[in-house]
Order: structure tokens, then C-alpha cells, then sequence
DNA sequence: CGACACATGTAACACGTTACATGATTTG
DNA sequence: CAAATCATGTAACGTGTTACATGTGTCG
């Protein structure tokens, strides 16, 4: 996030609520889940941080504004992470696996159960984004990005799918 | 993590050496990167929270043990997570997707060169991972997990030559 | 007049990460 | 004798989440 916001104001100086409004702007839909704060309260550690400045802009009859710009250490630091390959969370479903885990060693609920519920669930959000991305226009940042949601939760309904398969074979 | 520690003991009282040994042979080869104290904390915040309650359990030569055991609403609570249906992080790849917008639009560097570096890095871990997997016994928890990381990073792959795509378009 | 866009924040909290810290016993 | 295994933790830190808090201007 930092280094989202940071590399946003390499581009040119800007004010949180700007900041917010791109973000929200470049990922569409899933730009649902943002934070009201989120964004000042990253910028003021940012600031403390020594990786931006700011200073105040009044505008006579609108509220002021605080402009943001990146320090010489804060370009640096965009620099770096734009060099740097993504460190990647854990590629693996690791948490509904560990629930399918617990579930089956404990006996408290079956495993095949729950694959069924997420499986249902899965699908669900599938539809949900494919409706979203034929509201975006073809080729646009959005339509891109939920096109990765799309593989991703593919991805997840075929392992599912294997998930099944393994606690069938276990329970009987 | 707090939920599955709970499911842990829900089968049977426990203490954290062994859960966390126990939580290494589940998560297989991906177990790695589990932290040695995380458990401890959590255990301990889980106590604070009236989830659990521990007993300490000496036996005389070897260091005493801190045998917890899930408290009523522990138990509760326990069956509420498994009831649920999975959260689930944002399914997309939003962290790259962000940094290519970032790099596109600031100028700082290539989204293409960057796309590439990428796929250069999930294509090592999926050798990794597939390399792993031959070492675990087919039909093994691990196996399964492993399988799910494979799922994903050919979905991100797949995802990555779009993204190729789209940021070629736009350059000419 | 009510809703919405503009514009900014704070405080408390939960959680994971990192790094540090200790000490006995078994095994090669 | 060194290393691994058993066994437990703490302190500090960074970050995201939640919820609260405030105020103006514009448009229908």
C-alpha cells in the first residue's frame, strides 16, 4: 500500500482524496472493499516515515487540501520496488485447506461438506465477477484485473475439486 | 490461525510443541515458513481471550509442558468457523496489478519488463513446488496442498500473459 | 430538503513478523 | 563436542481493520 501510494505521487503530486479516487478508479470493482481512512492514515506514516512531504493548498471555498509529494529518499524506495519481483504471499489455499484439516481429524463436521459449501460459494463469486467484467469495457485496467479474479478462482473450483475427491476416498 | 489452533484442540487437548509439529506435517514442505513463537502468541491470546485454559504438566526430566484445552466458548466458536464458509481473501492478483498501473502510468519502468520478471519467478516456484510434490507421497495432505499452489501459479501465469498482452497493445 | 461529492482525519485494536532469549537432553 | 530435538516464551514493530468524527458545496 505504501508503495502503491508512493509510486502514485512519483507521477505527480497529489492530495489523498485524488489518491483514493485513482485507486478506486483503476480497480474497478474491487475497488469496493478500500477503506474510508485507509489512505490518510498511510500517507501520515508515510510522512513520519520521511517519504513524503507535505504541504497545504486552500482553495477559498472548498476545503483545503493537503499535497503530497515524494522526498528523494521516498523516489528511491519507488524505485526499488518497482525493481524488485513481487515477494508473493503463499500460492496455496493454505487456510481452507487447514479447515478441511481440522475438520477432519476433530470428526466436528465433514470435510466433503464443506467443500460443497465453498464450492457453491466459489461459483458464486465467479458469477459476480464475470457480470462485473461485462460491465467494464473490453481492455480497460479493470476488465484486465478481473480477469486474473477469474483464473484464479477457476484455479481454486478445480482444487476443490481434488479436495473431494481426497476426503471421498478417506471416508469410505 | 486462532481457529485452527482452537480445531486442534478441539480434538484433543494439546500443547504448543506438539501443535506446532503437528501443523508442520499438515502443511507439509510449505510448512517452512511458520514462524517459531507465532504459536506461543497466539496461544497465549487465545487464553487472554477465555478461549482456552491451560494446565502446566510437569515431567520430570524434560521441560514442563503448558497443556491447553478449548473452554466451552472455545468450543463455540470452534463450530461457528467450521459452519462458515471461507472468507477468502481478494481473489486477484491485485498487489501486481497495482505496481504494473503504477509503473505504466509514472513512467519509472516498464510493465512489460516487469511482467516478464515475473513470470521468470512463479516459473521457478512452480518448479519448486512441483518438485516437492514428487517427494511427497501421492495421496498425502501435502500432496493435496501442493497441488492447490500449482492450481494457482498456472492461473497467475496465464494471467501474466495477459497482462503481456495488454501493456504490448498500449506501448505501440 | 436530502443526498451525494468533496476533503480530511483519529483512536483502538488485532494480527502477523522479526528477532531475541533460555535451557535440557539425545544423538552422531 | 557439536548439532538437533524438545520445550517455552517475550518485546517491538508495521500494518490493515473498524468505527468514529467533521464540515462545506452542489444538485435535483
Amino acid at each position: 500500500m505504501q508503495d502503491v501510494l508512493l509510486a502514485l505521487l512519483a507521477k505527480e503530486p497529489a492530495h489523498g482524496y485524488d489518491l483514493r479516487a485513482r485507486l478506486r478508479a483503476a480497480l474497478g470493482p474491487l475497488g469496493g472493499d478500500l477503506n474510508d481512512g485507509q489512505v490518510y492514515v498511510t500517507l501520515r506514516r508515510l510522512e513520519k516515515a520521511g517519504l513524503v512531504t507535505a504541504r497545504l493548498v486552500g482553495q477559498g471555498d472548498r476545503p483545503d487540501r493537503k499535497v503530497y509529494e515524494p522526498t528523494p529518499a521516498g523516489r528511491e524506495r519507488v524505485a526499488r520496488w518497482l525493481a524488485d519481483v513481487d515477494p508473493a504471499a503463499r500460492p496455496a489455499p493454505t487456510d481452507l485447506y487447514l479447515k478441511l484439516v481440522a475438520a477432519a481429524s476433530s470428526r466436528l463436521a465433514d470435510p466433503v461438506d464443506i467443500v460443497d459449501a465453498q464450492r457453491r460459494e466459489l461459483l458464486r463469486r465467479l458469477a459476480d465477477v464475470q457480470r462485473a467484467a461485462l460491465a467494464e469495457p473490453a481492455g480497460s485496467g479493470p476488465a484486465l484485473l478481473l480477469e486474473g479474479a477469474v483464473l484464479r478462482l477457476q484455479a481454486d473450483l478445480r482444487w476443490l475439486d481434488a479436495c473431494a475427491a481426497h476426503w471421498t476416498d478417506r471416508k469410505k
